[in-house]
RNA sequence: GGGCAGGUACCAAAGUGGACAAAUGGGGCGGGCUGUAAACCCGCAGCGGCAACGCUUCGGAGGUUCGAAUCCUUCCCUGCCCA
């Protein structure tokens, strides 16, 4: 195959699932630049150092990485443990404290553990961007600030808007996109990825890398998931999250609580799956040849096998059928412990921190949320007796269980 | 440095001496209907109390008053205008 052929290959293969390309063009000559050359190109992006913990949303993403890495390029997992500080603007950002080394680099690892389910471990390099920012003296920030314009930063919506709204901004923040752009300098980096949310930052990454004479990276954007609820981004603070190191039950039940138009974004986003399957998903279950319900189901094993095993998919599926069709209790239950035979609710209820209130298990038991062994308890002043058995089911809501076990 | 406008619950936002544990909307939670979907319907929403009721909340600290989220003093924070 000529190498225009496959630089059009490569090019096709990481443009599916993207939002925007800046330039195309670039891309395509500077594949074809790396095949000519047999110099893979370096691929960027960067994560925050302070939210370790990864779910699904940031599988959009890594999944675009681990494409380049089924290229051959060379990926670079950046974290930002000095811009961390800054913390990207978005809103009422204060400066962040600064973390201690030892956490740093146990975030890196809690990192490294989830990452690697997707990414090619042999073929990725890991950065901290304190190794070079952390080095730049007073006089070399100013420089490099010397580089870009309060006009332009301004222009990024996030600033615009609080400025409109006559929000906060704090000066420390302006110099995000600025440092984040350095690191690509400082990596030469040939192309830049990161959320469509990130495409103001990638893009002053270009501006400045012009400015240390070298080539602009090609910045490419990836559509950003909602969260479980449909509506926001998903995110650990508005716990609307699938993190990917949950358990296979809980990956699995969360995707089947998802709305069914949401099902067709996460089936784009989070499998391998053409269009045009997905267009055929969409159509038949439209047309009433198929439940959207068992749509649902397949996407939810899909996502829990990229983390955990087909096997663990089809447990969690069962599981699923299990708890909420037959209404059985999970086999896997928190245990509480009553402290003696005898034990009201509404202690049990507070003492397990299942409520954090008594007021509040009261309101709950009234609004007939709390069973035991599947019997809604109606009287608040309801007290549970475990002489003569082992052990209850104690369900608080539609998805809480837990078991009540002697102490 | 000067002038002005603000800070109310998860968020937004009313309230400007008693009827305010604090309207309304969003979000959240619970129940119903379902497929743990959507839509829709009903309900909950500081803490203690079965309840009557009591206690603690409206940026912080003091004060005035029988009584304050509301008035005064002071401090902190934010924005705007001027320099």
């Amino acid at each position: 195959m000529s190498i225009k052929k496959e630089a059009q290959k490569q090019f096709e293969y990481l443009k599916k699932g993207s939002t925007e390309i800046i330039q195309e063009k670039e891309l395509l000559d500077r594949l074809e630049h790396s095949l000519k050359n047999n110099r893979p190109l370096k691929v960027k992006a960067g994560f925050d150092p302070t939210a370790p913990d990864i779910h699904v949303g940031h599988t959009v993403l890594l999944r675009k990485m681990k494409h380049f890495q089924d290229l051959g390029h060379e990926v670079i997992f950046l974290i930002g443990d000095f811009t961390g500080l800054i913390g990207d603007p978005s809103g009422q950002s204060k400066t962040r404290p600064s973390m201690t080394r030892e956490q740093i680099k146990k975030n890196a690892q809690t990192y490294k553990n989830q990452v690697f389910k997707i990414l090619n471990p042999d073929q990725t390099i890991i950065e901290f961007n304190s190794k070079w920012l952390g080095k730049l003296t007073s006089f070399d920030i100013i420089h490099l600030m010397a580089k870009y314009t309060v006009a332009r930063i301004l222009e990024r919506d996030d600033f615009s808007e609080r400025l409109e709204k006559n929000k906060p901004i704090g000066t420390h923040e302006i110099l995000y996109p600025i440092m984040q752009a350095y690191d690509s300098v400082a990596l030469e980096a040939d192309v830049e990825l990161g959320g469509t949310d990130q495409k103001f930052n990638l893009l002053v990454g270009r501006d400045i890398q012009k400015e240390y004479d070298q080539k602009p990276q090609i910045v490419l954007t990836m559509p950003l998931l909602e969260g479980t609820d449909g509506v926001e981004k998903m995110s650990k603070s508005l716990d609307n999250y699938i993190g990917i190191s949950e358990s296979p039950t809980e990956i699995y039940g969360k995707v089947m609580s998802i709305s069914d138009s949401l099902m067709y974004r996460y089936y784009e986003l989070l499998t391998d799956l053409p269009i045009s399957t997905i267009q055929e998903y969409r159509k038949k279950s439209k047309q009433g040849e198929v439940n959207p319900k068992d749509l649902k189901s397949e996407l939810a094993k899909s996502i829990v096998q990229d983390f955990w095993s087909r096997k663990e998919a089809e447990k969690a599926a069962r599981e699923f059928e299990r708890v909420f069709k037959q209404n059985k209790a999970p086999s896997n239950m928190e245990s509480i412990f009553a402290s003696s035979g005898k034990t009201p609710v509404i202690d049990l209820l507070t003492d397990q921190n299942i409520f954090s209130s008594r007021g509040e298990a009261k309101r709950m038991i009234r609004q007939g949320a709390v069973y035991l062994d599947n019997q809604r308890i109606t009287d608040i002043g309801f007290i549970i007796n475990l002489s003569g058995k082992e052990e209850a089911v104690l369900k608080v809501g539609k998805k809480r269980f837990y078991k009540i076990e002697k102490k």
